[in-house]
DNA sequence: CGACATAGTGTTATATTATAACGTAACGAT
DNA sequence: ATCGTTACGTTATAATATAACACTATGTCG
């Protein structure tokens, strides 16, 4: 379902994609449980789509998957965006600012900020855990208050530097 | 986005702003002359539209200063997006992604990517000099070419933190 | 139960941000 | 002076996002 899968890239490191999947969604159910919210039917197939490729897309891409999988219905945006905003709040995806898009998270539930690499040649993006702390103590030794960070590193991955040069 | 410079924030710790205006303007100048670059009217406008508030500002927001100030000529969209290309591309402002919006860059010829601060408050952005050597070290690691690197925090800047807390 | 409050969804319209495509003008080298 | 290139101007439209309001589902408390 992954639209890009065999194209070597810095996100797939080979996984069970099927079953991180599964997971990954398991994980969401379990966290609304806990925190007393509603992971309604809309939510989930937004959540469901965005974890289908792990990679980002746009919330018109998002829309469209949506409007392909039901063509009885056609969604207009807001349902989309308020799907995406409910989801970013509990920190199950991510928006990558420098694409205007969306992607799921790596690790629910890490209310941390997330970092990101993303190859302008495969258009692959991945999360990593690169440690900010030392920019987010800056920020702090200026009595800045910080609430959310963005960290979105542009550049050509590993595989793809093979494949070019 | 109106300049609000007498707002208390993060960005215009006192310093004469004209002077500051007028050093940049100079800078540029210079470095486009080295580069065999042309600072042209328009891109001269543009630069000197987003020096005036050294604030984000939308693509729109300068193109309405600019018909403003112009009101016989009547410029459209592409003719400021083609300007930001052109300075963006010579580091002589920086595009803050979370925002879609334009600044000013405080170091203009320091080829290194920026960090800001993002006061959602008082709506002030300053750009600050924080080592993100970390995070392009880890990225490096992975053995990612970094291109770029956005870092944008966004929260509360000192000043705001009084006047609200 | 059933009336209410609230949260979520659906729908329409529109705002905001950005670019494609194509023609004209300015500049710079030979 | 002409030619190739770079920049500008113009029109139209694409892509992204939200406002506003009506309707539905869900939980809750008498």
């Amino acid at each position: 379902m992954s639209p890009k899968a065999q194209i070597p890239g810095i996100a797939f490191r080979k996984h069970d994609h099927r079953r991180c999947q599964r997971q990954l969604l398991s994980e969401a159910t379990q966290l609304c449980a806990e925190r007393n919210l509603r992971l309604t039917s809309r939510r989930r197939q937004v959540l469901e789509i965005l974890l289908a490729s792990h990679q980002p897309m746009g919330a018109y891409d998002i829309l469209a998957e949506l409007n392909r999988t039901d063509p009885d219905e056609q969604i207009a945006p807001p349902i989309v965006y308020r799907a995406l905003e409910f989801l970013l709040g509990e920190g199950l995806i991510h928006r990558i600012e420098s694409l205007n898009a969306f992607i799921s998270c790596a690790q629910p539930g890490h209310r941390c900020g997330a970092q990101f690499l993303i190859c302008r040649d495969c258009d692959q993006v991945a999360e990593f855990e690169a440690s900010d702390d030392g920019l987010l103590a800056e920020a702090g030794n200026l009595g800045f208050a910080v609430d959310h960070s963005v960290v979105e590193i542009t550049g050509v991955c590993a595989e793809c530097q093979k494949h070019v040069g």
